[in-house]
DNA sequence: TTTATAATCGAAAACGTTTTCGAATATGCC
DNA sequence: GGCATATTCGAAAACGTTTTCGATTATAAA
């Protein structure tokens, strides 16, 4: 009934713990004979060392935990696939929280988790978050922390992240290349990084190519969850205040749906009175109608990546060697869709 | 810099280790004082007791683990954001393995949970599993193990579900109320029970009101995937093969967005000359033109119910009493939009 | 046969906690 | 003060594993 042990396996060989261990584990000093003889008596007997005891032993869970903003998100559940995929490889498994974009939430997790001494940590900023002293608290304490996505840039860690701004500039620079004249921007909530470097690219772009920067043009997050109901809020608010826009940059694909939900509703032709860009390529984009041109951002890729670094950095402190933090920037895609226009020759 | 463990308290205030153990955990044969000075003490070195210690001595993790087709599924990571906002509730973590509808996958996750000895299992169990040994193996162990959305009848143990075969029931007979004569249906894969429920609740709902069951407008998943492509697909094949269909009842709302999304391109009118039901409720339902009338399936809730279930087994099995297993059956709604026509009055 | 070396094993300590139970001390009552 | 009862503490065992290191035996060399 109760799982087999060490101790049983040796009682009924007649030989000690120690030996059943270490022939378990292929010592060198234990003969063919008896290793064999214990293999096979575990096996039978189902024999799976009690990890609890392992841990105690080894200072180690082979575990690690993620902290992400929310769940139901395909961005982040996107990065959570590519993060298992990765750990799973490796032996580790997977503890999974959620901050909800709450400041204390995270605290409260990352505590959690160093409670449950996981091996190390993998997180995603809250939207909230402008005190870092709970990270920098896990890096003091030599466990591994690696940063994906929504970062910290004053946090001494390893990060994934992409170009935020260039993609920005990139996607701004697409709206200018297919004819938008007056360009508005739907940003995200101040604080995180990525919505700040967004806003940057769209402002460079705009004046790289010597168009004006209006600040009343670049509409700030109203309910901050970045949601549909969100796009269709800023879209009424930009048809009755900026008849004369006619591309706008949404800093993600959910707004940006909404968006179009409501510009279409009211009778605005897209791409033809108002053109549109979202960000992050959201599988959703390519059914809609009509299609998003957005930006891909790759989130599974980020959550191997992500777990890769934070397994080097989990070896290094097993060797006691310092962890040098990285910075790993990802490659990301324009995806032209019908919501922008065919890009117009140029003369 | 490494942790505090109850030795150091012990020895800095000249007293035994069990006592500091005991005044941190309020036994009643601690004097106030001791208490008092030991938890001061405890407090300014940060101690946290050590998890790995713990686990081996109770003998429980406060762990559970999560095995779900796919993460990345609006559905499944709502159920997910259910479990883990309950199951912190109550002081568990959770770790969540994913096993892509594959069999194989499902039991080696299986195996890998009760390695790390998670105190009980959460599990909708894979398309492709038909043998149920790894999950009856597991309620031998006397571990607690609960299914929820896909489950398997056969199995002995407390089980969230929907009423799967009445809500298709109900589906239907809405698309019969609003006028369809003849109703197909895009089924999902063979072996998971809530499709087979699915498709009998439609088949009922057909014969209780005299129409005829015709095999084959029944449409079998091709890929497996419950996709959007799918949706796209099974349309294309029933425009070709079935011209006097009305109405159609998909299984699922992703192969219904995509079916949507066909119809359109090929300039069938939605709900004049087809009108659908969906399944599942699926945020993105609501946003498409036109929004899709469907069921609404509790994914948040359906979590939340699953880890109080676990939560009351965990505690009988401490308490050594016999597990009974539950049925817990949640409430479904009928959403409807625009995708069916408005009722009409009957006379 | 003796000696040196190699092969094989197990005793012991350690990881940090929890819980039982008996011992010691303090308190109350007469 | 003497007795009974409460209060407060710690010794010891246990959870199951891993690793070091010394002891024993078998093998090879001389």
């Amino acid at each position: 009934m109760t799982p087999t042990t060490l101790r049983q396996i040796a009682e009924t060989l007649g030989i000690s713990i120690p030996t059943v261990s270490k022939a378990l584990k292929d010592y060198p000093d234990v003969s063919k004979k008896t290793k064999a003889m214990v293999k096979e008596l575990a096996k039978t007997l189902n024999y799976k060392p009690n990890s609890f005891a392992v841990n105690l032993r080894t200072k180690e869970s082979k575990t690690i935990g993620i902290i992400i903003p929310e769940i139901v998100h395909h961005f982040f559940s996107n990065v959570i696939k590519g993060i298992i995929s990765q750990a799973e490889k490796k032996g580790y498994l997977v503890i999974i929280l959620q901050s909800n974009e709450s400041y204390e939430l995270e605290k409260k997790q990352i505590n959690l988790l160093i409670d449950k001494r996981v091996d190390g940590i993998l997180i995603s900023i809250a939207n909230e978050t402008a005190d870092f002293k709970h990270l920098t608290d896990v890096i003091d304490q030599n466990k591994p922390l690696v940063m994906f996505d929504k970062i910290a840039k004053i946090v001494k860690c390893s990060k994934i992240i992409i170009d935020d701004r260039k993609a920005a500039y990139i996607a701004t620079q697409h709206l200018i290349d297919t004819g938008c004249k007056r360009i508005a921007h739907f940003r995200g909530p101040l604080l995180p990084q990525n919505s700040i470097d967004r806003f940057l690219g769209y402002k460079k772009a705009l004046i790289d190519n010597g168009l004006s920067y209006d600040p009343s043009l670049v509409y700030i997050c109203q309910c901050g969850d970045n949601s549909f109901e969100e796009g269709k809020l800023n879209a009424t608010r930009l048809l009755k205040e900026h008849k004369d826009v006619d591309g706008v940059f949404i800093n993600t694909d959910m707004v940006a749906i909404g968006a179009i939900t409501e510009f279409r509703k009211r009778k605005v032709k897209i791409p033809e009175d108002i053109s549109i860009v979202g960000f992050s390529n959201w599988f959703m984009s390519s059914a809609i109608t009509p299609s998003l041109t957005t930006i891909d951002q790759p989130g599974f890729k980020i959550g191997k990546r992500a777990f890769k670094q934070l397994y080097k950095e989990l070896k290094a402190v097993k060797k006691e060697k310092i962890i040098i933090p990285k910075i790993i920037e990802l490659k990301t895609n324009l995806i032209k869709r019908e919501s922008t226009k065919t890009i117009s020759l140029k003369t």
